[in-house]
DNA sequence: TATATAATAACGGAAGTCGATATCGAAAGA
DNA sequence: TCTTTCGATATCGACTTCCGTTATTATATA
């Protein structure tokens, strides 16, 4: 669906949009996976789960499991060092994007 | 210096952000290398001409070669088409980078 | 206990990344 | 005209990342 050039800056632009939503409410995998679908990026559960375990290992996502309709969903939130990168990152990938648009 | 979250972020974003360039003017690879280190950005020559190279094989860069005080460079210029790609692409990465600043 | 289901985890080949090194082509000097 | 130098591009091997696929886990229901 979409063009090479858009699923790299996807690649690279997915921690942050990870954060970014973990910072609003509690993900877990199969959802968030949907949600990027919907908006027509389709990434793998092979690329997305080792994502979530390598934020969580540097601290900024927090898992808990959680019992839904008798399934086991791991939740993901964040942490306050994840806020923090994730401010401070935000803000430096906009330095890089503002350029694109000339602003 | 950079954080590797904007690493990741610029890794993936660099090829639109070298179309972007070469659609302003010629551009060759030590000087933009040189032009990102001053923002701060670290990229290796070993990612970076692989990247030039497969952007020409995909006719949205076409390359020149040119004598400058007695030194063979490399100039991309943008092609049509490689226009095309960065008009469509900027606006889809926008799309999911807005989300970031809830625009 | 068997089956279905929704979710996470792991595997392995292909592709990307990087630091380091090699190569290239023109100019200058002997 | 050989060789050195310099700015630049190209390549290499080791490592890491990516992803389609398959395996595993846990629970509900029959």
């Amino acid at each position: 669906m979409s063009n090479e050039l858009i699923h790299n800056f996807l690649l690279g632009f997915i921690k942050l949009h990870i954060l970014y939503h973990a910072q609003k409410e509690p993900i877990f995998g199969q959802e968030f996976k949907k949600e990027l679908k919907r908006h027509g990026y389709d990434i793998s559960f092979g690329t997305l789960y080792p994502i979530f375990h390598k934020l969580e290992n540097k601290g900024y996502l927090k898992s808990k499991q959680e019992n839904v309709n008798g399934k086991i969903r791991k939740y993901y939130f964040i942490t306050k060092k994840g806020e923090r990168i994730l401010k401070q990152s935000k803000n430096k990938a906009k330095e890089l994007f503002d350029e694109l648009f000339e602003k």
